[in-house]
DNA sequence: TTGAAAGCGCTACCAA
DNA sequence: TTGGTAGCGCTTTCAA
């Protein structure tokens, strides 16, 4: 069985397509009139057909989709999906759809995504990513096609963004390690290879940190590696093996946290008084994570719903300057860096 | 600068719209044959002007999207982003995109979606969900149309379904409970109030599993919440400050256990020596909590992907049979329910 | 107050 | 080998 069309409904009502197209919409404007009779026949055939406009139809016709894109990098960091939840809420209040892509931290693939959106004549697009030379082609076309446009991350963008800033809160970071009296402190500095970038801020702060204080860099103490929980496992194993230890480690966001805790855990050392973990993100388990994570905390879902605003405000105003929404992070210190160490020179 | 059509491409390369559409869709079946020069000047217009076909366009003229719609209950489960994760791989792989949709538990909302979805002309449509009279109308209106449909859950279905099964698991938890010595089991039963049937399987294992043990129902060891972490911790602690409290609890999901955990550690109480913890669904970071979790183990991206073959598999034959596939879960003993308490009677 | 018809961008049939 | 054109389902202008 075939869904029915607008013609079946008029047909049935024995009315015109055309009066079918009023009744639904609300009559256009405020000019065309339809009688409380043929309002009711329309109706009624609506309903014995189970008649639905044909949404591909009506976007053809109008132009918008009433889709908005969204394109995360992944799909296993439920940091993205905090933010991904909150694009959803907003979108959902409005009457919007999500049409989900994940780039799958491939580039390649990141590119077919926002390609396949910009052919869908999604009405705007939201982009999670510090790292976009090779989309620069493609967003520049949706930009010239007035597409709204909003970028999720921490880099400065000429485009609208919602931003927020892991910086503020590693320098902090390093403040509080250095305070209770860390001297070698490890980094675990995971993302893809393909976004080096993702996570320079927080190197900065580290190598910055450790500076002020007049400790010597070691090279060693920084581990390199991928983004899932396990790789944060290895990456603390590593460091864990070193010579002289760290007391403490950083990782560049939560999950890597969780693997690297499991790591000190299974060497029988007690955080935080054998060693100290401090993260970023503040995923939505960090508070039960056993101790409870100190991390940075990043409001994921304002996040996605303060991206989702910028894009209808374009969608209203489409001659706006970029505009920037900044959400701020914080330092929330939990029981991974409890004890001083007591260790200052 | 609006985007360049098929007309575009045709006036610049001097041909017709239908040479064009030849030139990209690869000459419809092999009759149509189309010069090298006059393929390259198609071509070369496409890249210099940057067309891409509009979607819409072709959707309505094609009736397919190359889109599946995927309803999940609430965007703040893991469990649940393991099986969009999956959905969203095997999607891929087929160049197919997912429409993503949250019923935000909420029977209304969920409504609504299927709704939308349908307007939309999706090419298929996965449901997670366990109910679903209120939805009935809805879905038997898209099996009529010849829509797929495949269905992620434990109940029987009349309609394709990726199904798994609590129940074995639940029995196993029963049993490896109460052969550790314990007799006193609190049920943490958290879910959505509109969908009280989510967690019946493990309810009425835990209840069997007692009754066989010759152990009397404690309705106060039964303790029913929503669906967050937060609201575990609260169940947990109520248990906790039973007269006598449980030494074993099962949560009927990851989620509630962090919570429990979280209440237990707070009170000084140690896993699992103090208190034994169950779970189900086994997501991601259950391996890496502190103790890791003992949980009965469902392979969520693996139910994403079953489902999205069955779509493909009734998109290419829509007279199968209800086709189901089965996906196991089975018991992973970690160490929440390690320790013997030796106190059989 | 209602209906006829153009046209959104595309594909595919038929004719040239 | 290429072009003309109908029609997918809808909205909206114009005419009746």
């Amino acid at each position: 069985m075939k869904r029915p069309t607008q013609q079946d409904v008029a047909k049935r009502a024995g009315v015109s397509r055309a009066t079918v197209s009023y009744v639904l919409n609300g009559l256009t404007d405020g000019y065309v009139t339809i009688t409380e009779e043929t309002r009711e026949k329309v109706m009624r055939a609506v309903v014995e057909l189970g008649y639905q406009p044909d949404a591909t139809a009506q976007s053809l016709r109008s132009g918008t989709t009433n889709t908005i894109g969204l394109l995360i990098p992944d799909m296993h960091n439920p940091h993205y999906w905090q933010i991904a939840s909150g694009v959803e809420s907003e979108l959902q209040t409005r009457g919007y759809d999500v049409l989900l892509m994940s780039a799958s931290l491939n580039p390649e693939r990141e590119l077919h995504s926002v390609q396949t959106l910009s052919r869908r004549r999604i009405d705007g697009l939201i982009l999670l990513l510090t790292y976009y030379d090779h989309l620069r082609h493609e967003l520049e076309a949706l930009v010239r096609q007035r597409k709204p446009l909003a970028l999720i991350g921490t880099s400065a963008s000429t485009v609208d963004i919602a931003r927020t800033s892991y910086k503020a809160g590693a320098v902090a970071v390093m403040k509080h390690l250095l305070e209770l009296g860390h001297r070698r402190i490890g980094l675990i500095y995971g993302g893809s290879l393909v976004y080096p970038e993702q996570g320079t801020d927080r190197l900065v702060a580290y190598r910055q940190g450790l500076q002020s204080a007049g400790i010597a860099a070691d090279d060693d103490l920084i581990q390199y590696c991928g983004t899932t929980i396990d790789e944060g496992y290895k990456a603390a194993s590593t460091l864990l093996g070193l010579a002289t230890p760290p007391t403490a480690i950083i990782t560049i966001n939560d999950m890597l946290a969780i693997g690297a805790m499991r790591a000190i855990d299974e060497r029988q050392l007690a955080i935080p008084a054998d060693i100290s973990v401090a993260s970023f993100d503040d995923i939505a388990m960090s508070a039960y994570l056993n101790p409870p994570l100190t991390t940075v905390h990043i409001d994921a879902e304002e996040l996605g719903r303060a991206a989702t605003r910028l894009i209808f405000r374009r969608l209203q105003n489409p001659d706006l300057p970029p505009q920037e929404t900044f959400v701020p992070g914080h330092l929330i210190i939990r029981q991974t860096t409890d004890v001083p160490k007591g260790r200052t020179p």
